[in-house]
DNA sequence: GTTCTAGAAC
DNA sequence: GTTCTAGAAC
């Protein structure tokens, strides 16, 4: 009796053995390292029939498994042949089914070098405009003749793309420069109202220079960040709720946004805008650090914080 | 930072 | 059934 493989064309991960007649399920997880969400962890039933030469597939989750171009459909059962392509999900995560013989009788190698049985039923997008990339072809070379190669997985780059300047982290840098949204400014910094107010009152106030990040804090910045301090203060000294509000100045620790930006946030936190936890603790926990009276001058005690230089404001 | 969504948890 | 959570995308 010949054996069955599922093979990956990725070549993600080593071949599947499916003995003959056992289900199999398959999905994301450490065995065919698909980390996907869109694919279930149960994304697909197989079964081998290794005397006749293919196997079943059953589509146990809810995005498409597709069999070549064709979606097999949830609760659906569809044969995949040595030729065919099985596409775990979303047509990606490429697979094959092989049969190999543990006798010398020739039937596999003639079935593997079939060339593929695929309905061209093809959209009109088809393939033909899926180039096979130069990068694909070293890893490509023990495929079978194909004029088909699967869709690529383009993977993120691994240049740091959060310092270009449409990025979503250098939102502040659009924000302060935007007049309506300023609501204060003089020659060192701009104060303008958060974008997404955790409470009824919540301003930033960001100096013109351009500061990344806390860490890159030096003490030749120490009279910005006190005139960051006396210019939130007055933001509170001109709201008309300052009487019966209380305030906090200060500081997060990781913050999401580049560009250093003082908080200054009333302790209401009545805010359609603060919707999680994750909220909440950054604006009641340690990870907010109150401006006023806080002193570091190294990493030490607040490495975790990341903070680099802090001083007395 | 927010939004969206699949799957888990309840 | 609803809520929560974690990733991905932006």
């Amino acid at each position: 009796m010949s054996v069955c493989s599922l093979v990956s064309e990725d070549d993600s991960h080593k071949p599947i053995q499916l003995h003959h007649q056992h289900s199999v399920t398959l999905g994301r997880g450490p065995e065919t390292k698909i980390k996907d969400k869109k694919c279930s962890r149960e994304q697909v039933e197989l079964r081998a029939d290794c005397n006749r030469g293919f196997i079943t597939v059953k589509q146990l989750g809810v995005n498409p498994t597709n069999v070549d171009d064709v979606v097999v459909g949830k609760g659906n059962r569809v044969t995949v042949k040595p030729g065919q392509r099985l596409y775990m999900v979303n047509q990606q995560y490429p697979y094959r089914v092989r049969f190999t013989e543990d006798t010398s009788t020739p039937r596999s190698a003639a079935e593997l070098s079939k060339p593929s049985k695929r309905a061209h039923r093809m959209s009109s997008e088809g393939n033909a405009e899926k180039i096979k990339s130069p990068a694909n072809t070293a890893s490509d070379h023990h495929r079978m003749s194909d004029d088909s190669p699967p869709p690529k997985k383009i993977p993120s780059s691994g240049s740091d793309k959060s310092e270009s300047a449409g990025h979503w982290s250098q939102g502040l840098k659009v924000s302060m420069q935007d007049p309506k949204m300023q609501v204060y400014k003089d020659d060192r910094v701009v104060v303008i109202k958060d974008k997404y107010p955790k409470a009824r009152y919540h301003w930033l106030v960001l100096p013109w220079d351009s500061i990344s990040s806390l860490k890159a804090l030096r003490l030749e910045h120490v009279e910005l960040l006190k005139h960051m301090q006396r210019v939130g203060d007055q933001m509170l000294q001109q709201c008309p709720d300052a009487h019966k509000l209380r305030f906090r100045l200060g500081y997060h620790a990781i913050p999401s946004m580049s560009h250093v930006h003082l908080h200054v946030i009333s302790q209401d936190f009545d805010s359609p805008c603060l919707k999680n936890k994750k909220h909440w603790n950054s604006f009641t926990t340690d990870y907010f650090v109150e401006s006023q009276g806080t002193l570091y001058t190294k990493t030490a005690g607040y490495s975790k914080l990341q903070i680099n230089v802090f001083v007395v404001l």
